[in-house]
DNA sequence: CGTTTTTCTGTGAGCGTGCACAGAACGTGG
DNA sequence: CCACGTTCTGTGCACGCTCACAGAAAAACG
């Protein structure tokens, strides 16, 4: 394994440009693909760049450029809630991908627990990143604080209130929460409840907005439950409690396809049929849709587009452009399966 | 919003020395925590350090130090495995929080198509990391090899036989694979097939041969089946070709919980139960384990800690120290439940 | 062929830090 | 009070690159 301080000296563009016969300065121009470099230096840079097996010291680079070409991807969640969600898979995907394509790299910046919080922000201030992406970030978020206050260009997924001025990226939940409601309720449900989750979110709290738009006048707040991750287990422990209060419950709209998996395992043990006697919805239209029996009816986000367009949007904001809308929406989808 | 590029001059370690009435040299061990610096300097730094709002710029002490304090972690999946297989998720996260214990930096390299495999093989000899994490790597993988190429210190999660000389940490997924299949052989099995998976992976390959280990003379080729990845459709098609080829099978192993969970949902459609007709067991213990009905007796392997782990080898080889062991092998467990 | 414009090239300075070296301040023992 | 070791501090240089400027070469024009 030799010794491991041993990796043998980089080669410089000095190095490039010695054997090339040119200056330094020209290299650097062909390297940044600047004009005015001659077809004859061009060719002889090229030759020089693999025959001494040249590439770019990017440390260097950033200290000149006083940019690190690095944007931060900010996940503000518990652990379980990282693993089980699959809306931050994609969007860490989509953004990776655009981020990719202009030559940006990622750096993940995971928060689990608010010890990491001040650390993060010590991170964001030291020009490690020249951007950064927010995803679910809580209303008043500390480091969504930290960000607007140090001035580095960013975008969230989603829009929290506490955070009106800054550029986002997300969908309309209110919107689509009514849509699919109204798509339960058109199933001829009398006694629909909800299992929300997240209201510190601004995804949370739309879709109970949206629920209660739908409702109307039928409307019953004892109907209502809420828990602070979209898990599974909250759709578990959600259930249970709406079975305790109305066991003539219809219909349910579940705040994550996670919450309604876990509700229909619920339904199932207490003896219930799904859609039968009872009608359940969900949102997202992640995995989870599809591996319940039956399969959920639901809204379907293009979490990868969102993680997509914030990363451009993060772009044009690195690159001193600044967005003619403030925001953007994203369609959604209502995808209607089995279970109501 | 200002204009864009107008964020004020960042305070450098010039301005805290002439803050504190010291030179730069003195800023300079303190920050290091080096000896050799006098209580009074200490304090006066500590105090111009706040009052400047001074923070390192990196990429000026990546230059110096020829250092980037930054680790690559690199996963070879598809999109949708990288999604679906909640293992990449808790690795991830292992890695990520060891690393942040340690001031480093986690970079996410996903390599989705093979056009991204030299674009990543360059940006890992740019001096962007000092070393890398390496999941899911396949035998032969291009990155792997550009990696002992290049030198740079790098640890993998499993152990290709393509790469046998380098760092690992893994489970011993034939011993794995071997108990588990013999545990379904104890409940009196007769006809007992395997839908493998990757079996151009170390995991799959070595699953396979335990299962082979453990069938012994009874083992039957026409009874296993394999597809490249670990995913919920190979499941559903590889359970479909085992029925075709042997309606009287009564005992599955799946290469992994996702397999398994979709090989459960296409022998409930087909009438059988489990596990009174057929008993299934898979491997990773993830989420999937526990939403099955009923629930999956597998193999737990500690994701979360292979993640720790790995990052805890690359920073000693980052940091110089040889390992005294090449590998490490963590245990598993295997976890009984209801399906076999 | 001289002059202006355009294209191309080389050079110096600077980005913000770490590190090695030289020297200052301070105590200690003779 | 001098010699000496220890603790502490300041300075020059290097890291590898970009950028602005000035000057050379080539092209265009009258």
């Amino acid at each position: 394994m030799a010794t491991p301080r041993a990796r043998p000296r980089r080669a410089t563009i000095f190095d490039v440009a010695a054997e090339a016969n040119v200056s330094r300065g020209t290299v650097s121009r062909m390297l940044n693909g600047e004009p005015y470099v001659s077809d004859s230096a061009r060719e002889a840079i090229e030759k020089a760049i693999a025959k001494v097996g040249y590439v770019r010291n990017m440390a260097a680079r950033n200290l000149a450029t006083q940019r690190s070409k690095a944007i931060a991807l900010i996940v503000h969640e518990p652990h379980s809630v990282f693993l089980e969600d699959p809306n931050i898979g994609a969007i860490l995907l989509g953004t990776n991908e655009r981020l990719s394509e202009a030559d940006y790299q990622l750096v993940c910046l995971i928060i689990g627990s608010d010890r990491d919080s001040t650390r993060i922000a010590e991170y964001l201030r030291g020009g490690f990143v020249d951007g950064a992406v927010i995803v679910s970030a809580r209303e008043h978020d500390p480091i969504a604080d930290a960000i607007t206050h140090i001035g580095l260009p960013a975008v969230f997924v989603g829009h929290p209130e506490s955070a009106p001025d800054m550029p986002y990226v997300g969908i309309d939940n209110r919107g689509a929460a009514r849509d699919i409601t109204r798509e339960l309720l058109a199933t001829g449900r009398k006694r629909v409840g909800m299992i929300a989750a997240a209201l510190d979110r601004d995804s949370g709290s739309e879709r109970l907005a949206g629920f209660r738009d739908a409702m109307g006048d039928d409307f019953d707040e004892r109907l209502v439950v809420d828990f602070p991750l979209y898990s599974r287990t909250s759709g578990v422990e959600g259930m249970k409690t709406l079975l305790e209060r109305a066991d003539d419950i219809d219909g349910v709209f579940a705040a994550s396809d996670a919450v309604a998996a876990g509700a229909m395992d619920v339904l199932r043990e207490s003896g219930r049929s799904v859609p039968g006697d009872v009608g359940i919805v969900g949102f997202d239209d992640s995995d989870w849709a599809l591996r319940c029996q039956p399969q959920l009816s639901t809204v379907r986000q293009p979490a990868d587009l969102l993680g997509r367009e914030a990363a451009s949007m993060v772009l044009e904001l690195v690159n001193g452009v600044t967005p003619e809308t403030p925001g953007r929406i994203l369609p959604t989808e209502i995808k209607l399966r089995g279970s109501a």
